[in-house]
DNA sequence: CAGAAATTTGACCAGTTGGAAAAAACGTTA
DNA sequence: TAACGTTTTTTCCAACTGGTCAAATTTCTG
């Protein structure tokens, strides 16, 4: 049961294909409503991801998706529903990693798997990522509400699990808020820094291999911090 | 000396202020002219880093540095130039903590205050932080070829004192590189995502305290690990 | 202070933007 | 196949965009 569903959901509105004629009763969406609406979202994320809301335009969109502006206005009425429909898509997978922590399972194995699951949608969605970066940077003027309530229980929910390990003794005591930071930070940094990280890493080093590498680094990275054990 | 200079100083061109008078020697810059250039710069900081090249407007710019558009075009004309000349001061700034990276610093000392100097310029300097995430999350079109050559360059240096570190025990033996984007990611997420972790951490955690508690989780994060020495 | 140079303003422009309206084309089903 | 609902296209618009230009104003310098 996803936690963060939200409000943005009142994104739906408008006449076109989602509320189909006048006031008439809603009827089910054809097989052509459906299949548009997924390419229109998928060009979207595109455009969205790399240039902002602002910085996106319908055009760009409409083009990526392959139809008119007016026929893509048809499906979406407006700009910022796509937007919108985008971000609460985007927060429920994006978020699904966290909820999977099972406070009934071995800290070290929790931890792991939450940093490999992260990886790998970094590696798999990274224009999810990006958005959701995009958004932040423009102070998050359209989920900010989301982030204060849903997101902040969820990561409350999931501290105090962390604080039981910590009473356990499984994991050194720390701060946990940090902690979950230092793993969104490190890993969403390889979808949202992309560019640089290739950059970087080179023709040689910054093939597909790096999200292996990346998690492998960061497993001892967490676990064992940088100092040799004995000194 | 700062290694990151570059070829985007070619910012410069244009008439008004900056090469005043047809093709009379250029000459020294009024009061006026540096005064106005860095409330122009200031108010550019601002908006760009919040909206990205695209999403920003001359108009934006221009009142937010209390003056009309094309009063503010006398002094920058064109929108990319003062772009670029944002990011060229920026990524000097940036990266400065890198460049003192000392190889015959202590390691541990040289990690410690290098993490410690990155999450002093993203609460410091937040705005050039995000100014340089848009710019990633864009694909870097407009730096791309100084992270290649320049920035490179100044890692994989670094990436040799590391290694040296290694092969003398101080550290763990790692992959250096991810070692490196660790750091920045951690780091610069404070900067980043500032709204996100504010809004988790919530009214009471969220103050200004938020950068000392991240130094010192990271420092034990990136020492130690989150693992007890003993179990 | 006069004159020149530097700065600011207002009017303007062509291209882009989000979106509306209506008509045309298409698909489905009684 | 006729009638109806769905989808697409064409045309259009007002606001906004980056940028120009000449005239007016202010500031500097001798």
């Amino acid at each position: 049961m996803p936690l963060i569903k939200v409000k943005m959901l009142e994104a739906e509105g408008g006449q076109g294909a989602v509320k189909p004629t006048g006031r008439k009763r809603a009827r089910a969406q054809t097989r052509i409503q459906r299949e548009k609406q997924e390419v229109i979202l998928e060009a979207a994320l595109d455009v969205f991801s790399r240039e902002g809301f602002r910085g996106a335009t319908i055009d760009q969109i409409a083009e990526a998706a392959g139809m008119s502006k007016p026929n893509l206005l048809y499906y979406f009425p407006r700009k910022e529903e796509i937007y919108k429909r985008l971000m609460t898509a985007m927060l429920d997978v994006w978020l699904a990693p966290l909820r999977e922590i099972d406070s009934d399972g071995d800290p070290v194995t929790e931890l792991r798997s939450y940093i490999r699951r992260k990886i790998e949608m970094s590696r798999d969605y990274p224009r999810q990522s990006r958005l959701f970066a995009n958004e932040m940077l423009q102070g998050g003027p359209r989920v900010l509400d989301v982030l204060e309530t849903d997101l902040k229980g969820l990561v409350d929910e999931k501290v105090q699990i962390m604080e039981g390990w910590m009473d356990a003794g499984k994991i050194v005591r720390t701060d946990p808020y940090h902690m979950i930071f230092s793993i969104w930070a490190t890993t969403q940094h390889y979808a949202d820094f992309d560019v640089q990280v290739r950059a970087v890493l080179g023709k040689d080093r910054g093939g597909e291999g790096r999200f292996e590498d990346a998690a492998r680094y960061l497993e001892n990275l967490f676990l064992h911090g940088l100092l040799p054990k004995e000194r």
